[in-house]
DNA sequence: ATTAAAGTGTAACAGTTGTTACACTAAAAA
DNA sequence: TTTTTAGTGTAACAACTGTTACACTTTAAT
């Protein structure tokens, strides 16, 4: 699975108490080199990981053979904290090394343990699922509206309400249209109707809400 | 907020130790008649909230003043469980009681101490959330997915995965049709031309695999 | 300053999907 | 059985989006 020399499952202690991680921890740590396959989808997994240095990209493999990049991950983040937990846990994509990175690796029983004797560990897990949930719950909405207008629409009343009605993207058009899931000239297309039809203006990354019902009307 | 006449903020203590939760747990139950909101968007909940009897339904507020709806949640379910540890925690739907139903209330530091003492609780909310977590991301990649032949490629073949070449479907047509965000006819028409092109052949509910190669270049 | 690269605006056309309508069949209710 | 309802197959057409191509601008690199 993996060409590293480490033996996977064998696990250490830790040796200082900081406060979050006990001195008696279980654990394991493994270093990968730029390229290594630190996961391949359908590898089963009972241990939660996290990358603590360096940085790994995650691949799924469709039916078909093809590979379909989903995002990127540098340290420190867990990898697919809530996974551990399911019924069916078999990692569902490729997890490959960026660079020179570190894994560290708790047995599932050990992180139950953790749980259980560092409340603080167990809030900061709590919430990183939730927010990974909302996250999830919030892109699934967005692809569930079908019109290009309705997802620009949908993207620019997100930013309205935390920012008002100027306010600049951190993505360019090129990405943005990934993000939304369309062709980029499909993207342009729709933003200069929108446009013409006096709903926003954009110049650059900088966008302006002109008529706010209009474009609350695009989401249906 | 609400109708009925407890009082939300007072909680009691439970008087049998089940095993599972403590008997000094302390917890409110509220009853809902049908027709009452529970929740609406926007209220927040420091709180796991779990529907102990009868039902509900939760929709979703769009800006324009739409309503969608999201989902029905039967006794006994928790209510949006990962949510209470999430940084923002508002709620996200309107939750509306479908009949006469009771809802346990437990506050979020309350849950806290259960998970640290019951293992077992912990490890049924871990979970619960971890199988929530895989059900969301299997239904983004499903949307992701752009053509409506894709979609059904998507489908067909994890069914295949778990069943074989020959198996049925829950979903009638209508239902499948909105499962996969997608208009009925055009999902009958795309139905119909593979069947042409001897992928697969569907009758009532059962489909049958013809040619899996085939059917796998449909995801690209 | 010049060149190269990246990003954007736009148009023509093809392809896919949604809409609407209707006929037909199967299943459920009267 | 008859009637009603739900589910399915199909067609014509409209609407929308993707594809491809190219000009133009802006930014970065030489």
């Amino acid at each position: 699975m993996s060409d590293s020399t480490t033996d996977w499952n064998s696990f250490e202690k830790i040796h200082d108490d900081n406060g979050y991680f006990p001195n008696d921890m279980i654990y394991s740590i493994r270093k990968h080199q730029k390229g290594d396959f630190v996961f391949r989808q359908g590898d089963s997994c009972d241990a939660l990981c996290v990358v603590i240095t360096g940085s790994v990209k995650t691949e799924m493999v469709s039916e078909n053979g093809n590979l379909m990049p989903i995002e990127t991950i540098h340290a420190p983040r867990p990898l697919a904290p809530a996974f551990i937990f399911s019924d069916k846990n078999i990692f569902p994509v490729n997890v490959i090394a960026l660079n020179e990175m570190e894994l560290l690796r708790i047995p599932k029983n050990e992180v139950l343990r953790l749980m259980s004797i560092r409340p603080d560990f167990l809030q900061q897990f709590m919430t990183h699922n939730a927010n990974r949930t909302q996250f999830l719950t919030q892109r699934l909405q967005l692809l569930s509206i079908k019109t290009i207008k309705g997802k620009i629409a949908f993207l620019l009343l997100e930013k309205h309400n935390s920012e008002g009605l100027v306010f600049s993207l951190a993505k360019n058009q090129t990405e943005l249209a990934e993000y939304l899931g369309v062709a980029r000239p499909s993207l342009a297309r729709s933003m200069s109707e929108m446009s013409d039809e006096g709903i926003i203006s954009t110049e650059k990354k900088e966008y302006k809400i002109l008529n706010i019902n209009k474009l609350k009307k695009l989401l249906v």
